[in-house]
RNA sequence: GGGAGCAUAGCUCAGCUGGUUAGAGCACAUGCCUUACAAGCAUGGGGUCACAGGUUCAAGUCCUGUUGUUCCCACCA
């Protein structure tokens, strides 16, 4: 018999735990046999990341359901990967470069720039590979992937060429999303708005050939007006019918501008006069192309005023903005200028304000894409859990502009398209041409810009199984069963993947979307490295154990919503973990046999303890396939402290101490085989500290990973034993707490007497009422004692107790506790029969609900009249 | 402007398809080193489930509205 520590510590156990996992082999999923398929592909987190409590509670929830699928019987497979993350890691080790050698990338070069990011990649990109194991993540890390390793980007590549044969990728130039900072385009996606003060100028514009007259036009962004093309007036605004038509005078610019009618203008707002710059918003571009206006680029790269700026030209945007309003004011054309509180474009990377540039980019012309993509969600061949996601799902995919795919980045997989200097044409191409599939010229240039992150991710859940190929792989595991990741990237991502399924592989990559909330700190807020207040989920894995730390961020909240982290929590869960150690110690160190049997014949207290795990296994079971992983892990939880440690643990004490061998033997049979049951429960949530104990007890099979998960057995019901056993218990804790009422020593032990219909029930479980009520001798009869009178009496709906405890009674207060008890219940009883009474409820409840009412109302009545007969023996 | 969530004990939150006298952790109070565990045991106090209507035999749970709060989407110069 193995010698365990008083005190559970994780940090002796569980690298120890996961490297016999490891040598085990038991991550790896096969194909085939008579097992089922059940994957889960996991997001995957930047190659340069840290793992924070995200990531933790995504890994949790993860590995949860893959252990528990895997314990269920199926080929598993949970396939982890990491992703190249374009601007970010790019901007990671630009810095780097900057700091420690003070040079940009253009001074490397793109060839030699991109040594170095591959470099870092080989340096830190398992980083967070050996945090998820530290968390006990149970993937099949042999099949781990990275979004630029050759296969995915084979994937890219041919996802590209394909869409662009199909007409589904094209170049245009159009307004999109620019951050001046990192010096790209971003999708909508990557653009955050925030609420920011600003001002609202209202600028005069002179019309041409009407001295003193002007149209007067308000903006946010005063420095764009150097690439105004027009003013826009509503066709129906009565004040500015004469003026369209006519044109008037740019200030500064000293350009002759039209002033057209359009129905984008808003007759309320504002003056109902708009300046247009196509180059610069959006909606003036759309209203240039319908007034053919032209687009004056005015902001470089950079953000500064290029030569199209006149004498603002090298200006940065804000300088800019001063010097036009300046200048304005001077010549007199600032109107009035309003404090105005806007939302303004920043980027998601580096939070610098976004700013709306024409540019020639490349799209994917999402409309054609979107039908079969909201289709499999309507139909339910993709749910999403919780169901509410479902609509931001829709309503964002209904919504959908064109996808803007290419960054003026180095970093991420090159777009496959060459331009050719001699006819200028495009070649689009799989594998790397020579030569312009056009005219044969030799003279090509690949374009310089790489696509989008997310493009690439959003292959990942067949990319990563082998997809151009048709491999193995992926005809056995895709498509996938479960995405878990959370709401805050649902738009960026799940709604990808979902249209890149259904386009390339014809199948939506996954039946559920489990959506998990955001961690925030105990104050509710976000965390993040701005404000320090980011906690590191491995300093708390290692202080208190990746189980406590699972457990903490698995129960108490549910799907969809955001949680708080407190540290204490961490605590009370080790705590957990600890008891059910010692739970665990406890059964080991009483154990003489060394094979796990149930006896062939069970107590009372044995068919109660037996039928509640098998009602719990039931549960849990339910429970997890909703995706309640909260709830499955509360009623474990209340398993193994209440029922088990609490009650049962004590129960067998009697047993276990007792001189009758066979029934010691039979009480540990019953210990180890609940015992090692609740470890199959709880394994999916906890397990390390579960394996660690199963491997100490005696057991079949190598691993506890690899067991059969528990399911609800009819033979192990035993309801009615369990009713019997549950009055008992209710006598024990009724005299517990008149003991603790009256404040009676512990070392006190009075005789007790029962007076009860089921007086097996009692005689029978005489062992632990002396020991959990802390009781002398006991007494079960049919009627109370001939002195009851001068005892404490506790009073069950089942029993009658009488302990000669008279010395510490004051009659007074115990009639006046009685009485009260007696009220309380009867007004109980009331509520009961008045229920029972409505015609109405028997007549329409189901007939179960009735009876269970029923049964109540007996039970208060039986325990009114034990009241009563208290009472009235103390006169 | 459109949409969604949340509002339950002092604090943080569970409460699944309506059905016991609404639960947990932490905190609090009282008594216990009872041979698994003081990171523990026993007992106890504490809640008009935001507000107002409605549906129902029955509402914390469903519907409508109100208030407060958080978030997502759109982006009007």
């Amino acid at each position: 018999m193995k010698e365990l520590p008083k005190i559970y510590d994780p940090r002796q156990v569980e690298s120890r735990i996961y490297d016999f996992w490891m040598d085990g082999g038991w991550f790896r999923a096969d194909r085939g046999g008579d097992k089922k398929p059940f994957t889960i592909v996991m997001p995957p987190p930047n190659v340069t990341g840290q793992l924070h409590m995200g990531h933790a509670m995504d890994c949790t929830l993860q590995d949860i359901l893959i252990r528990y699928k895997r314990m269920q019987g199926y080929n598993a497979l949970w396939l982890p990967g990491t992703d190249h993350a374009g601007i970010a890691t790019q901007i990671k080790v630009e810095e780097e470069l900057r700091t420690k050698e003070g040079l940009t990338r253009h001074d490397l070069g793109r060839e030699k720039f991109l040594e170095r990011v591959w470099d870092w990649k080989q340096k830190y990109g398992d980083t967070i590979v050996r945090q998820q194991r530290k968390m006990g993540a149970s993937c099949d890390w042999d099949r781990a992937r990275f979004t630029m390793d050759e296969g995915c980007s084979r994937a890219v590549r041919e996802v590209f060429v394909s869409l662009y044969e199909k007409g589904l990728i094209y170049k245009g130039s159009r307004i999109v999303n620019w951050c001046p900072h990192c010096v790209t385009a971003l999708s909508d996606a990557e653009v955050e708005y925030k609420e920011k003060p600003g001002n609202l100028w209202h600028l005069r514009y002179p019309i041409t050939g009407e001295p003193g007259r002007y149209v007067v036009v308000a903006t946010t962004r005063p420095e764009t007006m150097l690439g105004d093309t027009g003013v826009a007036v509503n066709p129906a605004d009565e004040r500015y019918k004469d003026l369209v038509g006519k044109t008037c005078m740019l200030p500064l610019m000293n350009r002759e501008i039209p002033i057209v009618a359009d129905e984008y203008v808003d007759l309320e707002f504002g003056t109902g006069c708009v300046k247009m710059t196509p180059a610069h918003d959006p909606n003036d571009f759309e209203v240039g192309l319908r007034h053919n206006l032209a687009a004056i680029r005015v902001l470089d790269d950079n953000g500064c005023v290029n030569e199209n700026g006149g004498k603002y030209q090298g200006m940065d945007r804000y300088e800019a903005r001063k010097a036009v309003v300046a200048d304005l004011e001077a010549l007199g054309l600032v109107e009035k200028i309003e404090d105005y509180v806007h939302n303004v474009g920043t980027c998601y990377r580096c939070g610098s304000d976004v700013e709306p540039i024409i540019s020639a980019q490349w799209f994917v012309k999402m409309e054609p894409l979107t039908h079969e993509a909201i289709r499999v969600v309507k139909d339910g061949e993709t749910k999403f859990v919780p169901e509410r996601f479902t609509k931001n799902y829709i309503n964002w995919m209904e919504n959908l502009h064109d996808w803007c795919i290419s960054r003026q980045l180095w970093w991420g997989h090159q777009i496959p398209v060459w331009y050719c200097d001699d006819c200028g044409k495009m070649t689009v191409a799989r594998e790397d041409p020579t030569e312009c599939a056009h005219c044969g010229s030799k003279n090509i240039t690949r374009d310089p810009d790489v696509l989008d992150t997310w493009f690439s991710s959003a292959l990942w859940p067949f990319s990563t199984l082998g997809w151009p190929d048709d491999t193995e792989d992926l005809r056995y595991f895709y498509p996938t069963d479960v995405l878990v990741t959370g709401y805050d990237i649902i738009t960026f991502w799940v709604s990808r993947m979902i249209f890149s399924g259904c386009e390339h592989m014809k199948k939506t990559p996954f039946h559920t979307v489990f959506i998990h909330g955001l961690v925030r700190d105990d104050k509710g807020r976000k965390m993040s490295k701005s404000l320090g207040n980011g906690i590191d989920p491995l300093e708390m894995a290692d202080k208190y154990g990746a189980d406590a730390l699972r457990y903490n961020l698995v129960t108490g909240n549910s799907p969809g919503n955001d949680m708080r982290f407190y540290v204490e929590k961490c605590e009370a869960m080790r705590n957990f973990a600890n008891k059910l150690w010692n739970a665990s110690r406890f059964v080991m160190m009483n154990l003489t046999i060394d094979k796990n049997e149930l006896p062939g014949t069970l107590e009372l207290e044995d068919k109660w303890i037996l039928s509640k795990l098998n009602d719990l296994a039931g549960e849990v079971n339910e429970n997890l396939e909703k995706y309640e992983l909260g709830i499955a892990a509360q009623k474990i939880y209340d398993f193994i402290w209440d029922s088990f440690c609490d009650w049962y643990i004590e129960l067998t004490k009697a047993r276990l101490t007792g001189d009758d061998a066979a029934a010691g033997e039979q009480a540990q049979r019953v210990l180890l085989y609940v015992l090692t049951e609740t470890l199959k429960l709880l394994h999916p949530f906890m397990p390390f500290i579960t394996e660690e104990i199963f491997q100490a007890l005696p057991h079949e099979g190598d691993a506890l990973m690899i067991q059969r998960y528990p399911v609800y057995r009819p033979e192990l019901a035993f309801p009615a034993e369990g009713a019997r056993m549950e009055k008992v218990m209710e006598v024990i804790s009724a005299i517990r707490s008149r003991r603790s009422e009256m404040n009676v020593p512990s070392q006190k032990r009075p005789h007790l007497f029962i007076a009860a219909e089921d007086r097996e029930a009692f005689e029978s479980g005489q062992g632990y009422l002396r020991r959990l009520a802390m009781t002398g001798d006991v007494t079960v009869a049919a009627e109370p004692p001939a002195d009851a009178e001068s005892m404490v009496s506790v009073v069950t709906r089942d029993a009658r107790c009488f302990l000669p405890l008279s010395e510490l009674v004051d009659l007074d207060k115990e009639r006046e506790r009685l009485g009260k008890e007696l009220e309380k219940n009867r007004g109980f009883l009331e509520g009961q029969r008045k229920k029972l009474a409505n015609e109405k409820f028997v007549s329409r409840a189901p007939e179960n609900v009735v009876a269970a009412e029923r049964e109540r109302a007996e039970k208060l009545e039986a325990l009114i009249a034990n009241l009563e007969e208290s009472l009235r023996r103390l006169g």
